[in-house]
RNA sequence: GGGCCCGUGGCGGAACUGGUAGACGCGGCGGACUUAAAAUCCGCUUCCCGGAAACGGGAGUGAGGGUUCAAGCCCCUCCGGGCCCA
């Protein structure tokens, strides 16, 4: 049967480990565990895959270096679930290839270790994390050793190891000490240290200000200069320090939960409480520590060309780092309220759009808003105004975009239009966010589809200014219809103009010459298509029918009133030319898109009242945490609340041990680790602090680093893992990374934006500082599938857990019922998880087959890159390809390797063809069709020369490990040439990949009815005759005319005949 | 709603640059071995029609259309599924 029976998935399936007694050395699970813990054993006694560094002993300077990372993996209590060894089993391939073909390489592994869950669990048990976490660690490692992965564990560590997050804290630190360049590199911009800065302002090379893309300050601080730094108060000299940082503190508005004493991502709160308890929920601003990575967004697009990643993680970035080129523009405010500025600033994609702006929406955030609260317009109604401001204010602001009511209120101010001149009104609105942009829009409801409900909602004006190419001609094609033809044709007439336009692509410019041709040749054609096909005209006569105007006339004041987009109830934002733009100064009509962006810039920046901008989704990245379970901030607050590092010399600042884990309940935000108030409460000579006196009340930062802090850098800590002088010695550094960094980078793509976007952050950070030598961390990225599972769905799309389902149809076409129900019921595949009892522990399989069959199963399942169902009754067929390598080399009855007494020309030919398949597939990864050539070659072979053997044991060697060693080590060759590990990869003599002689099918009309076989070199004229001349051939050609023969030499013969 | 990816036998999947569709594995069927079963080994296995067989004929890569001597692969439209973003 096909469909795996529920049962199976509960493993209670006969174990293959009986022995026979015949056959007391077939390959059986027993043996299989046997072996495999033997050499895993003997690996970690001679040390094969510790690696040398550059200057260690062994090291060997003349191989080139092949960096080979995994993604490490989270701990969790739970053990390794089948997905985290299919991307190792894969790098695991890869690493020992590479070494056979002569690399130095370094394949290490460690642990993703401070995190969340392990202190929820702590909540729940009041056992400390770091206690819990190093027991899964210690189940994780005794997993991963099982499936015998090269790693070299001399190198591991965890991001919990005080040796290591000691240097997490120094990179923290060297990036507080770093500011953003934006001038250096030609434009580009760099991080520089801040002592650069200083020495810029004290010697008056560089104006005194605040930081103008801080976007932690307000227009009016950004405004402040100074004119010589010393003359400065220690406040403003930080508050200007400060906004080049980096790091700095930045105020943001967090879902903080009272009850449960912590703030919530936004995905953790529901209709204003928490997920968990379902505790009220506040929106509150809270201090935090914040890295400026805007400023490295452009650096962070540009370096996506430069790696070998998947296209979509590579899209994914970009979007997420979302660069758009815009404007922003000042509408003048008619009647400003008192202390609000004159002018209302905008930022905007499409200023291109400005005619179009009827109205205008800012954030209920936005300080309009409250500007009008205290000095109200007559036109005002405060308190609907004050009202809504406030209603919104405790909504996220995932919650307001979800919301698909259009709420709002008029400020009962206007400003005017700099395009038009025109008065519109200010409206305060939720759709508006004051995180993005300026926290206020101008509302263009024909060209955007919020804007465009909005507008329907209130009863705002809605003005086209874009059309595409069919409307802007079909506008054309009323304005010029004559009365004639209003009476009768210009349906035809505009289908036709329509027609030739969009099939010749053409401009404005030649409309008016298009509309002659189309309207003489009417004249002679009568009303018959011009475009040779009615189809054409037919369906934009269609598309006028359905545009719903009864007449040529109502249809003309359509396009005149300016109204085309309000009457078809929908927006338009694509591509297409600007209508109805232009004023006394300026005109956009009948621009593209982006040429009348460029042209309305330069108008607004002429006149004094805009400017180009280039604008990113991506903000700066929120980096504190109210827990504990992280490393904590090197930073000190003095009395006056001045936030000071902690010096170098005083790292690791280590987590103080707490015996409750239990979060503080309170109104205010206030991170767990303030419970440890001996360890908060400190003097500055105690912390490590310069620059205050020793006696120095101070207090530490309570807040720790979130989760992606410690994988931020861990691939650079494996080039050097013990050294307790730098984060990373130089040298090694220099060496492992080479030019490009990390030479194949395999792990999920859950973390194709946050974790790989994170990496490189920091990882072009401390190259601008020096530290590092490559730009990039990470050269060649690729992303293993999921392993799904097989289950279970109803017919309403719910899914059912396995053990509630039973056959009731027989094992060829079986019928899955709900047993609970007697429903019948689909089977689908879906993601492991313990609710639908389809989860494989890999421990189980291994046990069943051993781990070199476990192996072989999840790169045989299909593409690594693929999502693919686990199917368990599959493995037995890589368990019978191992048992069948077995025999093929070994003597099931004595145990002795045997051999062919006489070579055997076919197999040594399918040998170096296997050899060769299976060599450019690793490089590939396509390890699935490399097993495939494996399971051929020894299906074809029936027994070995010892010459042989040795190549086909050293082919095979970095799929099934421990098989390789084995049969390696019975043909005596580990003490002469040490572990097939370590072996050189197999020649292949390229005269072996190429046949004498080649079969080629030959086929008439596209179909192939003969099949010849030529010599291998035959030109193309020798194959055409031999192909006519064939019998089959020559009897279906008989009676007709050869009209043309097709010859791809080497690959197929087509004839076509008549 | 937007972006990306995918759709091939009963199942997982192969198929180089457009050139013999279904490699390899599972399952199924038949046989060998066995007192028997399991395990193992050997053979067959896309579907339909004809044939005892060898073999012959036809259809066929989600559906429909197009380009081409030739399409699983390229183009258009549609349907279904997955992932990410909103």
């Amino acid at each position: 049967m096909c469909l795996p029976d529920p049962d199976s998935l509960r493993r209670d399936r006969p174990m293959a480990t009986e022995t026979d007694t015949r056959n007391a050395h077939r390959y059986t699970a027993a043996m299989a565990g046997e072996i495999e813990t033997r050499w895993q054993r003997w690996w970690d006694e001679h040390a094969t895959f510790e690696t040398p560094n550059p200057g260690d002993a062994g090291f060997d300077a003349s191989r080139p270096k092949f960096y080979c990372l995994d993604m490490f993996p989270y701990p969790s209590g739970a053990g390794l679930h089948v997905g985290h060894p299919e991307g190792y089993t894969a790098s695991d391939i890869v690493s020992r290839y590479k070494r056979m073909t002569g690399h130095n390489v370094l394949h290490p592994m460690g642990w993703d270790a401070f995190g969340l869950p392990a202190e929820q669990y702590a909540v729940q048990t009041g056992v400390h994390p770091a206690e819990t976490t190093r027991k899964s660690i210690d189940t994780f490692r005794r997993q991963l050793k099982r499936f015998g992965f090269s790693y070299d564990w001399s190198r591991e560590f965890g991001t919990i190891d005080e040796d290591y997050y000691k240097w997490t804290q120094w990179i923290f630190l060297k990036m507080y000490g770093a500011w953003f360049d934006t001038d250096a590199d030609g434009g580009a911009g760099k991080g520089r240290p801040i002592s650069e800065l200083i020495d810029a302002f004290a010697s008056g090379a560089r104006p005194i200000r605040v930081n103008p893309d801080a976007s932690e300050h307000s227009d009016d601080v950004k405004a402040r200069t100074w004119d010589a730094w010393s003359a400065m108060d220690e406040d403003d000299q930080r508050l200007v320090l400060d906004s080049h940082r980096l790091t700095y503190l930045g105020e943001q508005t967090v879902n903080w939960c009272p009850k449960l004493g912590t703030a919530l991502a936004n995905e953790e709160v529901i209709d204003g409480k928490s997920e968990r308890g379902g505790f009220p929920v506040l929106r509150k601003p809270l201090r935090q520590w914040m890295f400026r990575i805007t400023a490295y967004a452009d650096r962070l697009l540009a370096g996506l060309a430069d790696v070998d990643w998947p296209d979509s993680t590579r899209i994914q970035q970009t979007e997420w780092i979302g660069r758009s080129e815009g404007a922003e523009i000042d509408f003048a405010i008619a009647d400003a309220p008192a202390g609000h500025s004159q002018s209302l600033r905008v930022y905007t994609t499409r200023p291109d759009t400005l005619f179009g702006a009827t109205y205008m929406v800012v954030a209920p955030e936005h300080p309009l808003v409250g500007a009008v609260l205290l000095d109200p317009r007559s036109t005002t109604d405060a308190d609907a105004v004050r009202e809504y401001a406030e209603r919104a204010r405790n909504l996220s602001d995932v919650e307001r975009q979800e919301s698909k009511e259009k709420t709002g209120v008029a400020l009962g101010v206007d400003v005017v239009n700099p395009a038009t001149g025109e008065r519109i009104p200010v409206w305060v609105a939720d759709y508006v966010l004051m995180g993005y942009g300026t926290g206020a829009i101008m509302a263009v409801p024909s060209g955007d589809e919020r804007d465009f409900e909005f507008a329907k909602a209130f009863g705002l004006a809605i003005v086209d200014v874009v059309y595409p190419t069919p409307v802007l001609a079909m506008a054309y094609a009323v304005e010029h219809a004559t009365e004639e033809n209003a009476a009768g044709d210009w349906q035809e007439l505009a289908a036709d103009f329509i027609g030739l336009v969009t099939s010749e692509n053409a401009g404005p410019d030649r409309f008016e010459s298009i509309f002659g041709i189309v309207r003489t040749r009417r004249k002679t054609a009568g009303t018959e298509s011009l475009t040779g096909r009615g189809g054409v005209q037919n369906e934009w006569k269609l598309a006028i029918e359905e545009i719903g105007e009864p007449d040529l006339a109502s249809l003309r004041a359509r396009f005149a009133g300016k109204r085309h987009w309000d009457a078809s109830g929908s927006a338009f934002f694509g591509s297409g030319r600007a209508v109805n733009s232009a004023n006394s100064e300026v005109s956009l009509d009948g621009l593209s898109v982006p040429e009348a962006k460029a042209k309305i810039i330069d108008w607004l920046e002429s006149k004094g009242v805009g400017h180009r901008k280039v604008n990113y989704r991506l903000r700066d990245w929120l980096f504190s945490r109210q827990r504990y379970w992280g490393e904590p901030f090197p930073i000190v607050f003095d009395e006056r609340g001045h936030h000071h590092p902690v010096g170098e010399g005083s790292l690791p600042v280590a987590l103080p041990p707490m015996a409750d884990y239990q979060p503080i309940e309170s109104q205010d935000p206030k991170p767990l680790l303030a419970k440890a108030t001996d360890w908060i409460n400190t003097t500055a000579g105690a912390a490590g602090v310069a620059g205050l006196p020793a006696d120095a009340k101070v207090t530490r930062e309570s807040n720790t680093m979130p989760g992606w802090a410690g994988s931020c850098w861990y691939a650079l800590r494996y080039c050097d893992a013990k050294n307790d002088e730098r984060f990373v010695g130089r040298d090694a550094e220099r060496y492992w990374m080479g030019e490009k960094g990390v030479d194949l980078y395999i792990g999920g793509a859950e973390h194709a934006v946050l974790h790989l976007l994170y990496a490189r952050f920091w990882h072009k950070a401390l190259y601008d500082l020096g530290e590092v030598s490559t730009p990039e961390p990470f050269a060649k990225l690729f992303h293993q599938g999921l392993i799904t599972s097989f289950a279970f769905q109803r017919a309403d799309k719910s899914l059912v857990p396995t053990d509630e389902v039973t056959n009731r149809g027989s094992e060829e076409s079986p019928t899955w019922v709900e047993v609970a129900t007697g429903q019948p019921v689909t089977q689908t595949t879906a993601k492991m998880s313990k609710s639908l009892k389809n989860v494989v522990n890999p421990d189980e399989v291994i046990e069943e087959y051993g781990a070199d069959t476990f192996r072989l199963y999840e790169m045989y399942m299909g593409p690594l890159e693929a999502s693919k169902p686990w199917n368990t009754k599959d493995t037995i067929g890589l368990f019978r390809f191992c048992q069948r390598l077995w025999r093929l080399c070994v003597d099931e009855d004595t145990g002795e390797i045997r051999f062919a007494t006489a070579p055997d020309a076919a197999v040594e030919k399918k040998l170096h063809r296997t050899i060769d398949k299976v060599g450019r597939d690793i490089e590939k990864l396509g390890f699935n069709t490399a097993i495939a050539a494996m399971i051929e070659f020894v299906n074809a072979a029936d027994a070995l020369t010892e010459d042989q053997m040795d190549r086909f044991a050293r082919t095979v060697a970095p799929f099934v490990p421990h098989l390789g060693e084995e049969i390696w080590h019975r043909m005596g060759r580990t003490e002469s040439r040490g572990p097939a590990s370590l072996a050189a990869w197999p020649e292949v003599d390229p005269k072996m990949l190429v046949d004498d002689e080649v079969e080629m099918p030959v086929s008439v009309g596209g179909k192939v009815r003969s099949k010849i076989v030529v010599a291998a070199g035959a030109d193309a004229k020798a194959i055409e005759a031999q192909a006519l001349a064939d019998p089959k051939i020559a009897e279906l050609l008989a009676g007709k005319t050869v009209r043309k023969v097709i010859v791809v030499p080497g690959r197929m013969v087509n004839i076509v005949a008549g």
